[in-house]
DNA sequence: TTGTGTTTTACGACCTC
DNA sequence: GAGGTCGTAAAACACAA
């Protein structure tokens, strides 16, 4: 990561700022040494390549390039650009000239800070963008895991009902009027809906639903308001205890977070 | 004081208009 | 070609040990 040192020198003699780059890292002298001006806007006035390693040493170069440590704005500069930049994240020619103007920056400094400051601002993004989906996410695993657990009940109850309607069936032979005829119904693989076929007990079945359904709940298929011929498609296929769209399989819900 | 992690300033490479 | 983003280096800074 730190591929080398750098040397940085400005010019108190002129308005340009020279930093020398020393490239590679180890012993400066003997690296490749490369001065590289920043001045207005990139000044061209750029200082050679030194030829030698002795010549960064020498003692007309340090008079006129005395070593600057990179400088950071005061608060003051930072707040008058914060302010520039809540009007405007982008930056005009006029505008940049005008606050460097003010600021006592260089129009180069002016953009650089417009460029950072844009970048911080993104990163920023990402992270409100990321901690709203992380959110819902969470929040519908809740919703999700809770309609689990309804799903699981719900088939627990159905089991049990039938378990009732066979007892009475074998102990009620002389009753008429209730033939059962019921199974329960194939589950979806994703843990999808329980739903009993039955012929003649549905009252018995609607008599306990207001147990454990919540109001509203789409339980239209597992309980109807009349009897059900034998035509009729009482599989629950196609009938999920989440509403369209709700459902997803923690494993579909992976390319959230990749 | 020193080691370490974070933030800020600055630049080069590359892209778009 | 000017000005944008992106990735990164290195100085500056904060802070715990």
């Amino acid at each position: 990561m730190d591929t080398g040192r750098h040397l940085i020198f400005d010019s108190s003699s002129s308005s340009t700022r020279a930093r020398l780059v020393v490239l590679g890292g180890g012993n400066p002298v003997f690296r490749g040494l490369r001065p590289v001006v920043v001045g207005e806007e990139r000044s061209t006035a750029k200082r050679p390549f030194f030829t030698s390693p002795d010549e960064i040493y020498e003692d007309e170069y340090y008079e006129e390039q005395l070593p600057e440590k990179k400088r950071r704005l005061t608060p003051e500069q930072v707040h008058l650009l914060e302010r520039s930049f809540e009007e405007e994240n982008k930056l005009e020619p006029e505008r940049k000239s005008e606050l460097a103007r003010n600021l006592g920056l260089q129009p180069r400094q002016v953009a650089v800070w417009f460029q950072n400051r844009r970048a911080r601002w993104k990163n920023k993004q990402l992270e409100q963008d990321f901690d709203r989906l992380k959110s819902s996410y969470d929040s519908l695993l809740v919703d999700h895991d809770t309609l689990l657990k309804d799903n699981e009940h719900l088939q627990l109850e159905v089991k049990s009902l039938i378990e009732k309607l066979q007892a009475q069936e074998q102990g009620a032979s002389g009753i008429t009027g209730l033939k059962l005829d019921g199974h329960v119904a194939s589950s979806t693989g994703s843990g999808g809906s329980a739903v009993v076929e039955l012929e003649g007990a549905n009252q018995l079945v609607e008599s306990s639903r207001d147990s454990y359904l919540p109001d509203g709940y789409p339980c239209e298929r597992l309980v109807h308001g009349e009897m059900h011929s034998e035509e009729d498609d009482l599989s629950d296929e196609g009938c999920s205890y989440y509403p369209n769209g709700m459902f997803m399989e923690h494993q579909d819900q992976e390319w959230l977070w990749n």
